[in-house]
DNA sequence: AAATAGCTGTCATCTATGTGACAGTTTCTG
DNA sequence: CAGAAACTGTCACATAGATGACAGCTATTT
């Protein structure tokens, strides 16, 4: 990637702020940017495994989830949603083993890619990048267990609401807001987080419902708030009675 | 650990074996040997998961599963089970954030430990290291993919039969043996299986039953060994359409 | 402006599996 | 060796949630 491109200063900043990359010496992130190459896909593309087991991306601009399907269903699981600074697979970095993923793009996105062998040269050679790859690789680890988890331990409206309290972001200390952000899924479609919890639509459909008409949540032109942040904690302890055959029973 | 230590020989035995110190120099383990600590603990001892926070841990005997329970209902998944030569959450090598296990002991265990920092270390210090270090990490992190997207695509049985095809060991090319071994599980009771696939005693042993009555598999004093492997890849692709009920039908 | 595609909201139905219970067996421990 | 503890094998029952279907709504495209 040549300097004087247009995009080049919005990847560097991306970069900069990546949690893979951030930290590292200027003309370092110069050197390693230049290796890159830069590519875009249309919202909804299926993007083809095999070039991830070539070259190793990045998201700079819009989400990627990553998925795995059931061949006899159709059924399939979100594992991992990823934004701009993002890596995808980083399981590609680590040993050669091929990889089964099907990434997806949720938005128009662009991504930056190198072959893989430059990332993992990067890895071996400069100590810096390493300390900083291997924090991720943590996060990346604990949010796995934690799906497992949730998917082996909890009801899906408990797992739904776990989605959610786990990206929400928190309130700027001076702004007055009464609802909360979400950070990633703030505008998907009832099937994307169905995906994430490893449920159905209509089953996701029913509790967001639910949830809507005891004003825990609201849905504004295609965004996502929260308005009762300690009910959703509730539900998240799966301490909430599930009462939603009280109306019927009452 | 000193070296004129009775099981110093085995533990080096073992490090030697395993995947995170396998091919290193015999100085630099012996270096390393000597931090170590041993301990024991007693068959299904839940390990004061504190103590993961100070100390890094291998497996020297016995086995070790990492579990987490759901406070509510008591019922709990098993995310790893981990054998001679394997570390014990890897992730506190990675970063510093605390990390929710619960390891129990499966059998009587041998561990050995150093302090968190001086593996952490090892790892900025000793490239070689560092460079065994990530295609284990590798592993760990493909495993609870697959524990994930097994838990949100496929039924029980489906997934009880994959655990077991993941844990066959292949015949010795000479061996002129019928039945497969299995490696880590061979011995596992019906709960400790259902904490793996995230299910419960009951259902477990109802496929595990129906299996045997197919002649898939046995179990011979504590042992369990394959007879059809064919049949159980069938089972494990979900392409078996599920006959339990064909008695009653038929 | 019309048309198509994609998304939401709802319902009736079916089934896999979780739960609790209990008798019978095997293994451990004092 | 006796008694306790742990595990196996079953069963009846209740239910969360997957599935398929369909009407209505909202965007996006042409």
């Amino acid at each position: 990637m040549k300097r004087d491109l247009q995009y080049y200063h919005h990847c560097k900043d991306v970069l900069s702020r990546s949690p893979l990359f951030a930290g590292l010496a200027d003309d370092l992130l110069d050197d390693m940017l230049c290796l890159f190459r830069r590519d875009t896909w249309r919202r909804g593309v299926h993007l083809d495994p095999v070039i991830f087991q070539q070259r190793f991306y990045l998201v700079i601009e819009g989400r990627i989830e990553i998925t795995r399907v059931n061949p006899n269903t159709g059924r399939s699981i979100t594992l991992n949603i990823l934004g701009p600074g993002d890596g995808i697979d980083m399981v590609t970095l680590l040993h050669t083993r091929p990889h089964e993923i099907e990434p997806v793009a949720l938005d128009d996105v662009a991504l930056i890619s190198v072959p893989i062998q430059a990332a993992r040269q990067w890895l071996d050679q400069h100590p810096e990048f390493n300390r900083t790859f291997l924090p991720y690789l943590g996060e990346q680890m604990c949010k796995m267990e934690d799906l497992a988890t949730d998917l082996a331990l909890y009801d899906t409206m408990t797992r739904l609401a776990r989605l959610i309290l786990r990206h929400i972001v928190p309130h700027h200390p001076q702004s007055r807001q009464q609802d909360y952000e979400l950070e990633l899924i703030h505008d998907l479609h009832d099937d994307a987080l169905a995906r994430m919890v490893g449920s159905v639509r209509q089953v996701v459909n029913r509790h967001l419902q639910h949830w809507r008409k005891q004003g825990v949540l609201h849905k504004d032109k295609f965004h996502t708030h929260i308005d009762d942040l300690e009910s959703l904690q509730e539900y998240a302890d799966d301490a909430v009675q599930h009462l939603e055959n009280k109306n019927k029973a009452g």
